[in-house]
DNA sequence: AACAAAATATGATAATTGTCATACTTTGTT
DNA sequence: AACAAAGTATGACAATTATCATATTTTGTT
């Protein structure tokens, strides 16, 4: 059992208010997993009973739609925590994570987490805050998906991906998504993501080779939205 | 001043858990204020420093989008408090608040609601969860955005309409919004909003008379969904 | 009651986006 | 290396939605 105290990546997250008796503790009782690029942390209407600290990796947070489709409505990095809403509404999950990438997470149970936060204020406060970032980003996001064009909305997201998650050496963006799992983001059909994909390929705002995707121009992508 | 003891909207809303000595230092430091319909309570941008407690009549919070347009992100009944992220993030309002109907709320400082905060534990668990809310509602808000037609939008919120805000002795909607508001909820453009609205009525599942909207056939306006 | 201004309604048209069909490429497996 | 399966790409077409123009109706003001 690997000691919470060194994890670098709890500094990024609430857990950075913890004291080292709190974090002896949460040693004792968390358990680490090792998640394969594909596989679920926990999806839609499952009683989590705790939340998650992703240490490595990235997995999306989405939502199955009535028609069928996957909306992801947020990525989620090293350093942040999975399931917050639902252990403070104590409800079951209302989106689905699963990892784009190998993760490794760290559970911890409810009991614990819901003990830091009726006896350390700051922890308490940070979850708050973490929360309340969330709720920005999601009215802001429920915006663009309100009024802007798919086009708009592509350019964005692209943007989004290379400053969120940087380049490879290549240039190209560090992070894999499918067509599906873009379209999937910006709220689109895939034949639609593919088609504006191609359109900016043509008009050398981006560079495809194979499936990755390199921003050639972000001064011109950003005139788009 | 009022009483904040003897305030029903009180009970409805995080603020019932403050004890009676709470209640009367907060009485001793809010401020009424009457707004009339079509007037802002604080606006996008605006640093607020506290929260508003909504006694009497609906308002609604809303974005200003790049291409110009007011995209409706929730309406707010009264028992609900307004201000809450802003006041947690220590940030500027995200969202504007203009009443639809003439209104009376209640401001309470940041300072004062900070102490409650620290020293009120089921208070803070209240706001919390209430954000949690918010964030959950936020999410499938987004999700229906994104990949739900205008129609399906348009029906989804009349129904939502009704269902939240009551009906007349006529039956038609209670809340009254006019058709550029209603297309700002359903996030398109008002003309579309009209024809749609139109097309309903001449397919019964409507009907309109001036601006009153009545719902002849919910269940059939449900299957639209 | 008369009028201007705002809101609502409708038509015509263009642009955007979705759907279905099909072809091509890549990936992983045996 | 061969093959099936999955993912990506593109064409053709239909449906949806936005935009602009122009009536018509309602509202508020004098």
């Amino acid at each position: 059992m690997s000691k919470c105290e060194q994890c670098i990546v709890r500094q990024f997250s609430s857990l950075k208010a913890l004291n080292k008796e709190e974090l002896l503790r949460m040693a004792e009782c968390k358990t680490s997993y090792t998640i394969k690029k594909g596989e679920p942390i926990f999806e839609e209407g499952e009683v989590t009973n705790g939340i998650y600290c992703v240490k490595e990796g990235v997995c999306k947070l989405s939502k199955l739609s009535d028609n069928g489709k996957d909306q992801i409505v947020k990525l989620v990095k090293p350093g942040e925590l999975l399931g917050q809403r639902s252990m403070i509404s104590d409800e079951p999950a209302n989106l689905s994570a699963v990892a784009l990438e190998d993760m490794e997470v760290c559970f911890i149970p409810r009991s614990e987490v819901m003990q830091f936060f009726t006896k350390n204020n700051q922890f308490s406060m940070n979850v708050m805050k973490t929360i309340c970032e969330d709720l920005k980003g999601a009215d802001d996001h429920m915006v663009n998906m309100a009024q802007k064009t798919v086009r708009q909305r592509l350019a964005e997201t692209l943007i989004y991906l290379e400053e969120t998650f940087g380049k490879n050496e290549d240039g190209s963006l560090h992070i894999q998504l499918s067509r599906e799992e873009l379209a999937g983001m910006i709220g689109t059909a895939t034949e639609s993501c593919i088609r504006l994909l191609s359109e900016l390929n043509k008009s050398d705002h981006i560079e495809l080779t194979g499936k990755k995707i390199t921003l050639l121009d972000k001064n011109k992508l950003k005139r788009l939205t």
